[in-house]
DNA sequence: TAATGACCGGATAAGAAGATCTGGTCAAAC
DNA sequence: GTTTGACCAGATCTTCTTATCCGGTCATTA
């Protein structure tokens, strides 16, 4: 409201201060695009609800596309960090790591457009880079960790590593999309749902006996390694994408 | 070619011929409309292909959209029919009549369209009535038959039945997305991919041990009834979009 | 040196006017 | 009666022009 307050001088420029005010900016894309989506939030509006100046955001990111992929990578920082911290309550089984990002996926309205593409949350947001995103993702570490459960026997042996991500992939998208187009008094609540999608992957995915301690033990382990490396990663990547000199090179 | 082959004047008239010519309009539109798609195949496109003239057309449906669903009508005939040929060759389960029904859908471009909604082939053919007769589709006698399936034990008793069609949807849904969205290199064949849906739906929505063969006996004749039913359903509608006078009322 | 916001240019939307296409009709021909 | 295809009107697609907007820059300020 009142420029003069901010219009204070020069002080700050402490790395502290440089990433509070990232924060801040990022808040305030969340609220906005959540509001009126990708395409009509403007640079302007972010950064006048950000209560600083548009040429400010431009010294953090270099492209408007920069800030919403920083947007986005946080959210996914969030989010898997708030399953590393939930995995340990239960067995730490591939079900139980479902269930949990399930929940977390559907309570996350970013992250379940980024998911399924839903251009009136993300708009023309470069489909391109998302779809890359995932394919790199499935190609990558998680696919490792499904191969480990299946060489512990945690998996099903008569389903190809491929064929396990395709009926994973499957499943949960399915059920995501399926829940929004149904009718409201057909859609089971958000929890039921993240049950009802561990449910239906684990059992496709899963070995239809139950399996030997140790190798649950080992199962486990392996999860937790997965996402411990998970939410490194993805810290990483954030960290990168809220400085401005390295994500400017 | 030459018009005046056809022009012989007025001889044929009866219920036979007719229907034969309702059926060459049919076949010529499914070529175009697979070719070209929806919105570019034209109603003179298609009296061309069929050897008619364009107001003949306007004989046996009173608008260019009730020729479609005609369309999409015969070929669900045609696809519940396969289904019901083959469904005899195996024990008649739940997950028989989904590897037949998956495969069949994989097989069948316009019942994929339909279904999935693509707009690629099937352009703004009104989505509203293709969401609304699945919704019937849902509601009605598949529901009925699932819950026949669940009162003898062969469904799990721990999901309503509004969840197990939830599942069996999001599931087959998922896959035949999903499929599509996957590179080639990856995308496994119909019959793999027939079998995996099969699979992963039966999983989901089946107790977990073994059923009594009684039971199993009563569920294959069930599942026989509902198929029979549903040819049967199927072919009255038909018959009603493939006359002239009941359609036009 | 850090932060600002007026300013620029390309991109996109909005508007207008005209041409083309196509679903549907119907008088005429058999 | 049955079939046809010229014909019509409305919808849709071009094309051009004009106006608006918004991402990104940079001289200025404190």
């Amino acid at each position: 409201m009142e420029p003069e307050s901010r219009r204070a001088g020069r002080p700050p420029q402490d790395a502290a201060h440089r990433l509070a005010r990232a924060h801040r900016i990022l808040d305030a894309t969340c609220d906005l695009v959540l509001r009126w989506g990708y395409d009509k939030t403007t640079v302007e509006d972010i950064a006048q609800r950000a209560g600083v100046a548009k040429g400010t955001i431009y010294l953090h990111w270099k492209t408007r596309e920069e800030l919403f992929s920083a947007l986005l990578r946080r959210e996914r920082v969030e989010m898997i960090t708030e399953v590393r911290r939930r995995i340990t309550e239960g067995p730490g089984t591939l079900r139980d790591l479902l269930a949990l990002l399930a929940a977390e996926l559907l309570g996350r309205p970013l992250m379940r457009a980024s998911l399924l593409g839903d251009s009136a949350v993300l708009g023309r947001l470069t489909r391109r880079k998302r779809e890359d995103r995932a394919a790199e993702e499935l190609g990558g570490d998680f696919r490792t960790y499904l191969g480990t459960l299946r060489e512990h026997g945690a998996l099903r042996g008569d389903l190809s590593p491929a064929e396990q991500v395709t009926v994973l992939i499957s499943v949960l998208y399915g059920f995501l999309i399926v829940s929004q187009m149904m009718p409201d008094e057909y859609r089971p609540s958000d929890e039921r749902l993240a049950q009802l999608i561990a449910d239906a992957a684990g059992r496709a995915m899963e070995p239809e006996g139950p399996i030997p301690a140790g190798a649950a033990r080992a199962a486990a382990r392996a999860t937790l390694d997965y996402v411990d490396a998970a939410v490194e990663s993805a810290q990483r990547k954030l960290r990168v994408s809220l400085g401005s000199e390295e994500s400017a090179r």
